[in-house]
DNA sequence: AAGGATGCCAACCGCTGCGGG
DNA sequence: GCCCGCAGCGGTTGGCATCCT
């Protein structure tokens, strides 16, 4: 394996939070030529990034049928059902939540569902560990980073996390909704 | 009011499997 | 049969926002 990569290309080469103006340019493109193979689509869209990374953000986030927001309880427990049966198979388990992204599902556990399950492990697991109940209190009663810290990661990325997504997309705030409620992107 | 700690999400990295040449 | 490239998956890290002391 000869992995020469020109200096001049991989310089060129974006890593990092995507910008508005490359995610525009991901869904136009896609919108007009539809998913295919991703180093082309990050080539010839101009994108100057690597085609996983395109992938990844297509998927996780610019997707229209993706949902963004809370985990219902619902869904909680259905995560819950899935991964005992399947254990990390984040993908797998992401199938069968429609909208859900493995990534967000992944990051759900982690940051909630596995610290719930040490502490009730810590405390004697009342009984079911109640981690749906407890969950749902923080989806339900909406915990309060559940929703708008991760805004800034991405600079651009002013995010809706939550359904009420900030209606004040004006000026620096935009959604993905935004993007597909341009009558370019879905006519054309 | 300031500083530190914690939580959450987005994105990157490395590995594996599959298909095509 | 072997090699190469691509896609997909899971794990890990970085950075911002919010909460607590």
């Amino acid at each position: 394996m000869d992995k020469r990569i020109s200096s001049s290309q991989e310089a060129e080469v974006r890593k990092g939070p995507w910008t508005m103006e490359e995610d525009l340019i991901l869904i136009n493109y896609i919108s007009n030529h539809g998913e295919g193979v991703w180093n082309n689509i990050a080539r010839s869209a101009g994108l100057n990034r690597t085609g996983k990374s395109c992938r990844l953000r297509w998927l996780n986030y610019l997707r229209p049928d993706v949902r963004r927001g809370n985990i219902t309880p619902e869904e909680q427990q259905l995560i819950m059902e899935l991964h005992a049966r399947w254990g990390n198979r984040w993908s797998k388990i992401a199938k069968q939540l429609p909208g859900r992204t493995d990534n967000e599902i992944k990051n759900f556990w982690r940051t909630r569902v596995q610290k719930k399950l040490k502490h009730g492990e810590s405390q004697s697991m009342n009984g079911s560990t109640s981690l749906t109940d407890e969950a749902s209190t923080s989806a339900g009663g909406l915990h309060p980073n559940a929703a708008g810290t991760a805004g800034g990661t991405a600079g651009s990325d002013q995010q809706h996390a939550d359904g009420n997504f900030s209606t004040e997309s004006s000026d620096n705030f935009w959604t993905v909704d935004d993007f597909w409620s341009m009558p370019s992107l879905n006519g054309d």
